[in-house]
RNA sequence: GCGCCCGUAGCUCAACUGGAUAGAGCAACUCCCUUCUAAGGAGUAGGUUACAGGUUCGAGUCCUGUCGGGCGUACCA
């Protein structure tokens, strides 16, 4: 409906002596107040400036210009300093609700992003320790924003990076090898920054089912450190599993290293001057791209900086032959991203490729008092916790309902309570509520199904308003992935269940003429279709009965 | 110090990328279950959109500055 009101528009606008240049972006947009009408577009004050005349004017020689079908709108009207409001025909809903029903399961997918080959990268959480939710946000934004993505056309890939090397995963396996020694009866201590957690212990645990005291005498970290990644990326895949996130690929950054990548990626940089030695380290001109100081890409001690290792990882991704890479992280590493940016264009590849989500992080508040996570010193609330307490379904919500760029605030003590009272379960609630009544009608009435519902019938305004709703449906899954915004499918989804409940309040279904009975009841159910399809991208379940 | 993000009702957050009278949910108060699920509905109250300027037909949204909070600013990841 917008790219036809988009285009009558156009065509009207050649009466004005405008190049392709002036005429700005027709916009149409849902007016706020309904005596507003159902679409507007604030063309003619954008062009007030343009064609120097008042944008009352304008707006009536648009209107008079207007060529539209009748059958879609039913009114255009002027209004405030030059709005052109547009209200649609009956017919037109009714069309559109009747496509509704027709469509189903793929109501509100589109092509928009046919043909193109998208990765997304998230979680990508070394295996030190279970999933926080802090880890949470990241791995809902990630596995929504894919949804979404496949909705608008687009063949998705879920790839999770990791790096089972380093310093980190020596500590985790120096205090692996503690807790085995220590539940052996030996007198040691956790080394310096060694990990606290308890399911170290439960790591140690399985190490001594298996081995006994096999192992007192290995001197070398390795059998720790391989049993603890083993059993933390079990853990961690079931959390995922958990919150209905699959990853079809996993990617560990030794490849990079182990297919040469690494090397190359330093050669070309050297080639084209954008690398050199200094210091006994190699460094990365990072200046030539805009930034205050140059960057460490290989330390003096010949260990490559996690920047290198990023850049050819991203060079990797492009290999594959995406069209879109898009990468999911914290706010904490804003600073390196431009980086990776610079490292990939200086290799010859098309920066603009790659895209990041950046969300900002999560405050955690417990007893009225934030706390700052971490892994190592073991104090955090793992993603299972908060499942126990609150079902993956709030989950899921809690981490999409907020716009990413926000910083999200949560409250242990008040999980459990925002649990009981989420509104996630406002949403389950209207889906289960029609399907209540669907199965009532499939017991009492029996429709000929060669008998189209007529939906002529449907004029109350709860009812209007109601298709209304559900025609926005595909555009706002397209506005939600192009801005790889979750929650805008959240606040409509709300809305639209708000809508609904007007809907049945006002007007009964059983009971009534059966002909009405039958038009109500495949508005009823065209609005369980658009929740559930809702609820489907977001993860989360739509249950037929609570 | 410098860079990025944020500041909206008592609390947690929206506001369709600059539109018309800034909206929900909690919490508070008043009502509504002989009617398809009360996990619901109707209503009341709650605001100088942190502050000060600026840009224009029009600003919560854009620009500048100030204040407050978060995150960076490593030869850590």
């Amino acid at each position: 409906m917008k790219d036809y009101l988009r285009s009558i528009i156009r065509t009207s606008l050649q009466q004005f002596d405008l190049s392709n240049d002036d005429i700005p972006e027709i916009q149409i947009e849902k007016p706020n107040q309904p005596e507003h009408g159902d679409a507007a577009s604030n063309i003619a004050m954008n062009l007030a400036s343009v064609l120097k005349m008042n944008p009352r004017k304008i707006a009536e020689q648009i209107v008079d210009g207007l060529d539209y079908d009748e059958r879609k709108i039913q009114a255009v009207e002027i209004a405030g300093p030059g709005f052109i409001n547009f209200r649609y025909a009956e017919n037109y809903l009714f069309d559109a609700l009747s496509n509704i029903l027709n469509e189903g399961t793929s109501f509100g997918k589109s092509n928009s992003l046919g043909g193109k080959r998208i990765l997304v990268e998230f979680v990508s959480a070394n295996p030190t320790g279970p999933l926080t939710v802090g880890h949470g946000r990241n791995a809902v934004l990630g596995d929504t924003v894919a949804n979404l993505l496949e909705w608008t056309g687009a063949e998705v890939d879920r790839e999770y990076y990791f790096n089972n090397a380093g310093r980190q995963m020596r500590k985790l396996g120096e205090s692996v090898r503690t807790r085995y020694l220590q539940l052996l009866d030996y007198d040691v201590e956790l080394p310096e920054d060694g990990y606290e957690g308890e399911y170290i212990k439960d790591i140690a645990q399985e190490l001594i089912d298996e081995h006994s005291d096999g192992l007192v005498d290995t001197e070398e970290v390795d059998p720790f450190k391989d049993k603890a990644e083993q059993v933390i990326f079990d853990d961690i895949q079931a959390t995922l599993k958990r919150m209905n996130i699959e990853m079809d690929s996993f990617f560990n950054e030794k490849e990079v290293y182990q297919d040469g990548s690494i090397n190359e990626t330093v050669e070309t940089l050297r080639e084209k001057d954008l690398a050199y030695d200094k210091d006994g380290a190699t460094w990365f001109r990072t200046t030539k791209f805009g930034k205050d100081q140059d960057t460490v890409l290989i330390k003096s001690s010949g260990e490559p900086t996690y920047r290198l290792p990023d850049i050819a990882y991203h060079a990797n991704k492009l290999d594959r032959g995406y069209d879109q890479c898009i990468d999911v992280f914290g706010a904490d590493h804003i600073d390196t991203y431009p980086d990776v940016l610079s490292g990939i264009e200086a290799l010859g590849y098309d920066r603009s490729k790659v895209d990041v989500i950046v969300y900002q992080f999560v405050t955690l508040v417990k007893d009225g008092n934030p706390f700052k996570m971490s892994t190592r010193k073991a104090n955090f609330v793992t993603l299972d916790d908060l499942m126990d307490e609150v079902g993956s379904d709030v989950t899921r919500f809690f981490f999409e309902m907020r716009d990413p760029n926000t910083h999200l605030e949560f409250d242990v003590g008040q999980a459990k309570e925002a649990g009981e009272k989420n509104p996630v379960f406002y949403l389950q609630y209207a889906h289960a509520r029609i399907h209540s009544i669907l199965r009532k009608i499939d017991q009492e009435y029996t429709f000929d199904v060669k008998d189209q519902p007529k939906l002529k019938l449907l004029t109350h305004k709860s009812e209007t308003a109601l298709i209304k709703s559900l025609l926005r449906f595909p555009e706002i899954i397209q506005s939600a992935a192009d801005n790889r915004e979750p929650h805008r499918l959240i606040n409509y989804l709300e809305d639209l269940a708000s809508i609904f409940t007007s809907f049945y309040h006002d007007c009964r279904i059983l009971g009534e003429e059966e002909e009405l009975v039958q038009a109500r009841s495949a508005l009823a159910k065209a609005t369980a279709q658009v929740l559930a399809n809702g609820l489907e991208i977001l993860g989360i379940s739509a249950p037929e009965k609570m």
